[in-house]
DNA sequence: TTTGGCCTACGAAATACTTCGTATGAAACT
DNA sequence: AGTTTCATACGAAGTATTTCGTAGGCCAAA
C-alpha cells in the first residue's frame, strides 16, 4: 500500500482548495486564483506545487508545454484527516466540544440550523438501525 | 489598547493545555505533565514558556527561585480564534460544513447528539428573543 | 566552604515552510 | 534567424518553530 499523503500545510490547502473547485489547473490558473485573495508570486506558487506532487498531494500532466495539476487527494478526506488533527490538539480530541464552540460563537442562520437538525436526525436513525443505508435529500419519497 | 497575543503554535498550545488544566505552575511540573504523553526535554519546555511569556500567551511570577506560570489567554478565546482561523482555512468558512464534518464522519454517542439538540434550542430561543439571557444548566428552576 | 542539585538564560543547530531570483528551453512572432 | 514570451527547474535565502547543550547562579547538605 502506498504512503498515504501527508498533511498539507496552509499553502498547500490553498492550492488544493482552487483545485478541488476548479478541476485540473495550470500553474498559471492556480496562482491567479490565489493572486485574488492575497499577493503571491508566480514561481512560489509553481514551487510549492512541485513540492505538492513530490509529496502526493497533486498529480500532473505534463504532456503540453504547460503541465496539468489535479488534486490527488479528495476534499473530504483530506478535511477529515485535518479536522481529526485540530480536534485533537485544540479540544482534546472532543468533537462535542468543538461543535459547542462552532454554534455557540457565532451567529449561526435559522436555515443552518435546520439543516444541523436534519443531520442529528440522519444520525440517530443510522443508531437505531445499522442496516438501513444513509438518506439521500434527492431520494424519492417512501 | 495592548496589542492581542498571536496564535499559539502547536507546542505552545500543548502547554496551554496544561496550565488551564492545572492552573499555575513551574517549568518542572509542565514538563512532567508533557512527558506523559511525549519525549520532550526540560529545557526545551524551558525555552517555549519564555517564548510564551514574550508573546505574551503566558504570564509569570519569578519572585521564588523557580518560576511560576500560569496563562494569560482564556481557554475559550484561545479556541475560538484557532477555530476560526480552521474554519476559514479548511471549510472555507463555514461553520456548517465544518459541523457536518465533524458529526457525519464520526461515532457520535445519543448522550453528545442530545447535548447538540439542546444548544441548537438554546440557540433558537435566542435568535427568536433576543432580551432573554443565555440558559445556564446550573441555574435553579424558574 | 565545598559539593551537588536544580533553576534560568542563552546560543545555536535542525527542521519545515515560504518566497523569489535566475537559468534554461521551447514556442510564437516578425 | 533573431527576438520576445512564457514555461519549468533549481538553488538559496528568509522566517518560524522546535530542540537541546552548556554556562552560570542560588541554595542546602555535607
Amino acid at each position: 500500500m502506498p504512503k498515504a499523503p501527508p498533511k498539507p500545510t496552509d499553502s498547500e490547502l490553498e492550492i488544493l482548495q482552487v483545485l478541488w473547485q476548479h478541476g485540473p489547473a495550470t500553474v498559471r490558473t492556480v496562482n491567479e486564483q490565489l493572486s485574488q485573495h492575497r499577493e503571491v508570486g508566480y514561481t512560489t506558487t509553481l514551487k510549492i506545487m512541485q513540492l505538492m506532487l513530490e509529496k502526493g498531494l497533486v498529480q500532473r500532466d505534463d504532456e503540453g508545454r504547460s503541465h496539468v495539476y489535479r488534486a490527488a487527494v479528495r476534499e473530504q478526506d483530506t478535511q477529515g484527516l485535518l479536522l481529526d488533527k485540530f480536534v485533537a490538539a485544540t479540544f482534546g480530541g472532543s468533537a462535542l466540544k468543538l461543535v459547542m464552540q462552532a454554534l455557540g460563537n457565532r451567529k449561526t442562520s435559522a436555515d443552518e440550523l435546520a439543516q444541523i437538525r436534519r443531520l442529528l436526525n440522519d444520525i440517530e436513525i443510522q443508531n437505531a438501525n445499522p442496516s438501513t443505508s444513509k438518506p439521500d435529500d434527492n431520494a424519492p419519497a417512501a
